[in-house]
DNA sequence: CAGAGAAATCTAGCACTGCTAGCGACAAGA
DNA sequence: TCTTGTCGCTAGCAGTGCTAGATTTCTCTG
């Protein structure tokens, strides 16, 4: 505290700050990439220690737990299927509902594992309470924007749960064996037309 | 092998039989217990062994491991969905369809740790390959059952399918915090309505 | 340039997990 | 009563997430 605004104590601080940054995000990156080469259950603390070349309490400096890090790994994930959803484009004749769920399932379809961090496990992100991570907001909000075209006079937000629901059930369903995969094209089609009809409003 | 076929030494394995029976049910119901207690993570083989009053190796005379268990607890847990499912008749003007879906909602919303084992924790139950248990098929069986009136001129097993997968979606993200509880009845009008509506097949 | 002080990192260990080898008690038949 | 074989238990292994305390490494001062 005392006298710590030194000329060369200032930038020597910045550069361990940066290096710490750097070995956070390697740690992070370490932990997906072993995730998706051989599933979550092999991703320990020893072997993930081992992977950055450090010892395991190094882990518990950056991360409060093991739950900490699938979380990190979580959100940077849900960042990168907002980023994949916004660039899916429908491309001609598409509507933009089917880009959108094309580019949803093959993103669980191709990263299960990430997937599962972000969705499936247990690992409860803040969601409802206190902070959203922005790249969750930022995801779900591709959904709306994917859905709002066709919802007519229907509640957009729940039909967005209802859109995205669908697509996480197919997803996980899928991804279990529990679908048959020769209705997969079948099945998506089948869900596209019934939630983007929007003749009428019913009550059942 | 020689001299088994005495009087009171059939009647004695007999007995043995029964006991041990009645054990391995007693070892699944237990396991069930405890994790609609206390969640899967707190079933270790030592509390339930503990809990049964053996010790350990004793639940590995039974089940092959650890997974056998869950798996038996799910197999179980599907033939009480089945059962829920085929008692589940739609009250007065309501739909089939929609006895179904608040039947499957409401098993998955009051056993949690049963719906767990059963469709979400990986354990994979053979499903595709060779046997499937009965019950699994009876659960599905239900399910086909009660689109099949609305089914129209679609691929009954596919929409099926869809129906499952948007039940299965909504019930796991519901669980997770994921869904805004305040949106569960709409959410569900919309996918009822968005199923059975059967007016024109469209292709988009 | 040497040494004090602080900061970062590692070694070693705890309590727990699923699972199993091998011993001891106990019951059935001779 | 003694033999035989089944049954369940005790004790232990390798691995898990996590942490206290020693040790090394680096920074700044005299």
């Amino acid at each position: 505290m005392s006298s710590s605004a030194r000329f060369c104590g200032v930038t020597i601080q910045n550069r361990r700050e940066r290096e710490r940054a750097e070995r956070h995000q390697l740690i992070i990156d370490t932990a997906r990439d072993l995730a998706e080469a051989e599933g979550w259950d092999a991703v320990t603390t020893r072997r993930l220690a081992e992977k950055v070349e450090y010892s395991q309490p190094v882990l518990y400096s950056h991360f409060k737990g093991k739950d900490a890090i699938v979380r990190a790994v979580a959100v940077q994930g849900s960042g990168e299927l907002a980023r994949l959803l916004r660039k899916a484009r429908p491309s001609r004749g598409e509507s933009r509902l089917r880009a959108a769920a094309e580019a949803y399932l093959e993103f669980a379809r191709e990263r299960p594992a990430l997937y599962d961090a972000m969705f499936v496990q247990q690992v409860d992100l803040p969601w409802g309470t206190s902070e959203v991570p922005q790249e969750l907001l930022d995801a779900f909000g591709e959904l709306v924007a994917a859905v709002e075209p066709v919802h007519g006079d229907r509640d957009l937000d729940a039909l967005t749960e209802v859109f995205w629901s669908s697509l996480h059930g197919i997803a996980t369903l899928a991804q279990g064996g529990r679908l048959r995969p020769d209705l997969d094209a079948i099945r998506l089609d089948l869900l596209l037309g019934a939630l983007s009809l929007t003749q009428d409003e019913d009550r059942l």
